[in-house]
DNA sequence: CGGGATCCACGCGGATACTG
DNA sequence: CAGTATCCGCGTGGATCCCG
């Protein structure tokens, strides 16, 4: 699983990930720990997201973030940064002053993980609109 | 927002990223609802992945899905497949047989999202190793 | 300014039992 | 076989207050 699924045919892709996942299975036999479900899961909770794309742009201070990102509680925050620190994706920066500053950037980790993002980012963009149909149909449907 | 992130420069993923994001938020001002966190939420749940790379080999009765994934419920199977059914994701098709059989497969819309997850896919399985240093170094120091 | 601590509501998801 | 219905625990995340 060390290819990258660089070309266009979605043969290749579907047989990367079936390969793959099936070679997870036979080295982990029944391990229900998941590195694929790892990332994911971080993926998908509420903010991470958000501040990935935030500090994509630039480093940002604790209450920068706090006012680009819309609605997050500063508690929210704080735990998301401190996970994405644990990853070893975002570096906290503290500088002595007074009142205090903090800095948080993406490391390198945290940068290569962007352009997997964009794909994701752009496919959500470009099918958002044949989702919504979908759902207004199945809706409709099943009414 | 229409551009693929096709090269390799980290750089352009980060422009495209960061002005897909300007832009998004110019267009809709403060509307919270995100087109890129209604598909994150989904790829972000317990089972949606496992069960779409699950049918990414070939269609499935349900059954079979059931069996494929470990550790489901037949309830969070039912409530997966209905939510890819409802965004065109998957195809729901009844045989009224007896006993009935169903087969679930991968629309063509579903087959697309293959190759952005192939990606993520490959990038948690490249870095997993690095996370998982990641985090033991930061227990180790905060611990 | 940049947090930590505490309390609480809500929804995801598991267990179990039942059905056409 | 392919679900549905119901109950319930637990974790995520919001609100609020406190601190260096």
């Amino acid at each position: 699983m060390t290819r990258l699924c660089t070309d266009n045919s979605i043969e290749m892709c579907r047989d990367e990930i079936v390969a793959g996942y099936r070679q997870w299975r036979e080295r982990t036999g029944n391990n229900p720990h998941c590195p694929v479900r790892d990332v994911l899961d971080r993926m998908g909770d509420k903010w991470t997201t958000l501040i990935v794309i935030t500090l994509a742009e630039r480093p940002h201070r604790f209450s920068e973030i706090h006012r680009a990102v819309p609605d997050i509680s500063r508690r929210m925050l704080t735990q998301t940064l401190r996970h994405l620190e644990r990853d070893g994706m975002v570096l906290r920066q503290v500088f002595p002053t007074m009142p205090p500053s903090v800095e948080y950037r993406l490391t390198h980790l945290g940068e290569s993980l962007l352009r997997p993002l964009a794909e994701l980012i752009a496919w959500a963009d470009g099918n958002h609109e044949r989702i919504m149909a979908a759902r207004v149909a199945y809706d409709a449907g099943s009414g």
